[in-house]
DNA sequence: GCTCGACGCCAAAGCGCTTTGGACACGCAC
DNA sequence: GTGCGTGTCCAAAGCGCTTTGGCGTCGAGC
């Protein structure tokens, strides 16, 4: 059933059937009924190919994947971050489009996707230091938002991101707080935007006591299981060891326990540590009290918001840039403890 | 640059630069020449909405996310197994609709995918025993390839699946070739096929060696590193307690690992356990020798066999159905050894 | 009685592509 | 010269929708 059977069907021109049902004030609303009516018993719905043609909108939002040839690592807050945003998407009448890319055709990409009319809207993932993707968004003219920010990009833009910087600081300050003065780092790559500010929070925090932070006490990494255990092995071998760790996900932090478990001692007595957990939903830590001590701010949230602020972008682009800096809990569970004497 | 601009340009119709550029017989070798030039000077892209309207296929797959209301989880092998479909795509010039959809309304969303033509393909996951949606994306024509199988789905249909009946059975012989008598199954919910299947394999090993599963021993549940640890701290404190895990996932088996540790025993020694381990990309478990024994199948593989599968379907519907059965590689890690006496 | 603005409806154009059904020119065979 | 096949190209229709501009009709206001 398309709308010229429609129309034909009720006897009415197809303009004031499709003026019915998309809400125009010109219709009367005996007709209205009658059309919309119709259209329930008949479940007509607009064909989206020729409804985007005619208004020259998709309503479809891209999310590009990129994909990295050296180690095809997929990141684990994807999934999370997509059902966010997924969610607000059905919930707006909009579709999600993922495209998978080979991270050096990300900008051919980007243009293709705005020649051939594929998306109204991107979301920017993982920006680095310096992103250039903003700049070139802004050129071609597609709306979009970014998940997380980029330090040394100037110009205004729209994004989500956590307060990563507090939240490091805050954990570091805790840690200190129980009497820990070597804190190893277990970081995320630096290249990351987000990595390096919980760096800077780290560091902060340090030299807000009088610390100085040691290089040898922090490593970065791509965040896998096997990376927190290494990273957690070695510094623990070291001759002066680190009493507690500052973890950058919980995926590192599985990895971290383990090693401290394979070195005889016992976390949250003879180590502390703290994690970020972005409530990855098949990690979730929500026991009375948690395994895990952890700054903690839900990525499946940030989602929803990112899609709420790229489809703002599409229907107003005129507003000014919206930014929303979200604050990590910081929450108290059974990974640390008082420093040892 | 729109087809028209382009021909304008060329001094040629329409139809001719439209049909040098798709590769049509009747275009002389000099024009094609001419207008593949042009089109690659002026970066021209064909308008992807009206290209599917008149053509009637939109070049898009669909992939439907269930979002079950009461626990908001998201599958952990989610996002491997879209980025081994994405790159199938992209290699084939397709793209990736992904739709977040209320459980209950997975029906209505088939539906409305097809009638508002936005997809000329689907993915369905996760199948269910006697899973509905296959009869029905028949009724709706469809195409579609299944992730796994459907017991009770008498009709043939197209699918990509690991054995995991075999998969299953030969781990529960290999670790009563090292001993064991009373193994803990930590299966995933048995409502899904393959956890069904997992089951059926751990069942009829034991029969075959004349042991009678135990139902004390048997957990199902969705598969959280949570879950894992609950089950195995309270198969341990049961007064018989295994000497052996079948476990459903790798984050499950980091949970099993932590009630392991906590009860004070030792994995691979006091305790053996056997994990299957879709490779997940964040938890990949590839030393010299790995720490978990594990059935192992890339479920990023799978993602990109069955992208190929549902292209294959949408190119040729009249060929019979296509199915793929994966077989697990048993391989040997740190976390098995002799049943202590 | 006449004008004018609402009101309710519609014909037709247009979105940017593909595809059908020729048209034209040319060369060849008869 | 006629007929016919072949090689190139094109005009126009069509995909299914939205939107512009206009057309009657009717009641109110003068």
């Amino acid at each position: 059933m398309n709308l010229k059977q429609l129309s034909a069907l009720l006897e009415l021109s197809q303009t004031t059937v499709s003026r019915a049902l998309n809400g125009y004030a010109d219709v009367s609303p005996a007709t209205r009924a009658r059309v919309q009516a119709a259209a329930l018993e008949h479940d007509y719905r607009p064909n989206t190919r020729a409804q985007a043609l005619a208004t020259g909108r998709s309503r479809v939002i891209g999310h590009v994947v990129p994909k990295v040839a050296s180690h095809a690592m997929v990141n684990p807050i994807f999934a999370d971050f997509i059902a966010g945003a997924g969610e607000t998407y059905s919930a707006s009448g909009y579709e999600m489009l993922l495209s998978v890319v080979d991270e050096d055709d990300e900008e051919t990409a980007y243009r293709s996707m705005k020649r051939r009319g594929l998306v109204d809207g991107l979301i920017v993932s993982a920006p680095r230091m310096n992103d250039p993707r903003i700049a070139l968004l802004d050129e071609i003219g597609l709306p979009y938002a970014v998940h997380g920010r980029a330090t040394g990009i100037a110009v205004p833009y729209s994004w989500v991101d956590v307060n990563n910087r507090r939240a490091f600081a805050r954990a570091t300050d805790f840690l200190m707080d129980l009497g820990h003065r070597r804190i190893g780092l277990i970081n995320g790559l630096e290249a990351m935007d987000f990595a390096h500010r919980r760096r800077q929070g780290y560091e902060e925090a340090l030299r807000g006591r009088g610390i100085t932070p040691d290089p040898d006490l922090m490593q970065q990494d791509e965040m896998t299981e096997s990376y927190g255990w290494r990273a957690t092995r070695d510094m623990l071998a070291r001759p002066d060891p680190p009493t507690a760790f500052l973890v950058s996900s919980v995926i590192c932090m599985l990895g971290v326990r383990r090693a401290i478990d394979d070195a005889g001692l016992v976390l949250g007595r003879d180590i502390s540590a703290v994690t970020h957990d972005d409530q990855l939903s098949y990690l979730r830590d929500d026991g009375a009290v948690p395994a895990f001590t952890a700054t903690r701010s839900s990525v499946r949230e940030a989602g929803q918001r990112l899609a709420r602020m790229v489809i703002d972008r599409i229907d107003t682009p005129d507003r000014p840039h919206a930014q929303e800096l979200l604050e990590a809990d910081l929450i108290i569970g059974r990974s640390t403890g008082p420093a040892p004497r």
